[in-house]
DNA sequence: GTGTTTATCGTCAGGAAGACGACTATGATC
DNA sequence: GATCATAGTCGTCTTCCTGACGATAAACAC
């Protein structure tokens, strides 16, 4: 009666879902994949699958987010990303409430993914299509994906829940960490860093005062050498994101 | 070949392990239990054990808790705790490497309770025995668990790593939230309470500025009407944990 | 009473952030 | 070409918070 009888425990199906955020058009947007087949057939869903038998639950994520979007996990004891099309990967939480799947037992283990702007993404595996939408979207209140000429109904299964975890965890770890440069190419000016922050936190920034703790900040940035005006206006000058990772003192978040 | 084909996926064993703390004497402390049988026979091990086919993940954790302490969890929006019995309790993160159980493949949903100091840990369910090991002690470089007359060797399977990462989250968790009230009796003075943050950073903070700060932060404390003197010297004014759960500005951990 | 311990209040200097003025360098428009 | 709009960058000032630390208060041990 050892507790690992293969038959004194139940099977279970292990998955993963991603939470893939960018920024676009200065919304912070998310990767949904509209599910071909049931259940939640026709309805968008947060891309994911199963975790095979010898796999790492990291190493599945990676392999998901390949899959979906084309995105390289950049290795933080790598080398710098060369083209730019490498993202934050990091583990979120565990989903297992036993009806979150009508049809088994399914325990997903989240991740979430931070990546700069994509041209189009490319629908992968079972997905009939795949796009980018406004969190704002997905999360209204009423249940998301209505408003926008969208009748296909809220996020499949528990996904509205895991996409909120998600967005607040990004939110949050913006604070205290470099992890905004996850979402900008590998040179970006303090302007397109700061409108970042203002689409993940839906707040407007002082550009002043944001530029003097950006640059004040060892190891937050280093100057790139060069100088753009994508923006339009006065040129601005390039950066790479620096060695630091943990911001002290943090990023403060404007109060509502 | 749907994915969801019973047999398309592999099929895993789901534990909840739990990474229980306190704090006894000034140190930070880890429940652990020690192992009866292979693998890893005679050594310590976290506290856990399989999630049942119908249990939700926090259940499951929250019952190995019960079992293994007679901890009740403090739910945040219940009546406050009665006896003083209540533990804070979150899930931390899942472990799933495919060779973290020789036998099977495992994925393991860990979870970080935080309790106040308890009597004396009550052995449950397989394990021989049960004890509050300062972490100081199960981390130390050497893998753990020696030097103190006890042979056994470091944690089990991968729970040093599991425990590390719990009290990476306790030791940042405090920082700017109200939790570490969840170390303390439901009634505490302020120097009870600054005694956790130095047991738990392993630091020394000044009680002139703790007592300003932990008092001059809204919702944090509120009095409790009475004074105690459990620690010698002049009387302390008791308090009882506020409502509030964010601390903003957050208490800060001094740089090593 | 004296000493020790812990709690609590106060003061002061330095750093960081919010508010905001001022100047610069581009492109767009007249 | 002059003007305007836009965006970037540098400073200033005030306010708040923290760290360092002096001083007082209230218990206990001798």
């Amino acid at each position: 009666m050892s507790p690992y009888d293969p038959s004194a425990f139940p099977p279970f199906a292990v998955t993963v879902d991603l939470v893939v955020l960018t920024v676009r058009r200065d919304a912070l947007c998310a990767l949904v994949v509209r599910r071909g087949e049931p259940p939640f057939q026709g309805r968008w869903a947060l891309p994911g699958g199963f975790v095979r038998g010898d796999e790492d639950l990291g190493a599945a994520a990676a392999r998901e987010l390949v899959e979906e979007t084309g995105l390289c996990v950049h290795d933080p004891a790598a080398p710098p990303p060369a083209l730019g099309n490498g993202a934050h990967l990091e583990q979120l939480a565990t989903y297992g409430d036993p009806d979150r799947d009508p049809r088994m037992r399914v325990v997903s283990v989240a991740h979430l993914a931070l990546a700069p702007d994509l041209p189009a993404p490319r629908a992968g595996g079972d997905a009939n299509s795949a796009r980018w939408a406004p969190v704002e979207d997905l999360l209204g209140q009423d249940g998301g994906a209505e408003g926008e000429g969208d009748q296909s109904g809220p996020l499949a299964f528990d996904h509205a829940r895991i996409l909120a975890d998600g967005v607040e965890r990004a939110r949050s770890k913006i604070e205290y960490s470099s992890l905004a440069t996850a979402f900008c190419p590998p040179e970006f000016t303090v302007g397109e860093l700061r409108r970042v922050y203002e689409a993940v936190w839906g707040v407007a920034l002082d550009p002043r005062n944001f530029h003097r703790k950006v640059t004040g900040t060892p190891g937050f940035l280093v100057p790139a050498g060069g100088t753009t005006t994508r923006q339009g206006g006065r040129p601005a000058q390039l950066f790479r994101a620096g060695g630091a990772t943990l911001l002290n003192p943090p990023m403060l978040r404007p109060e509502i």
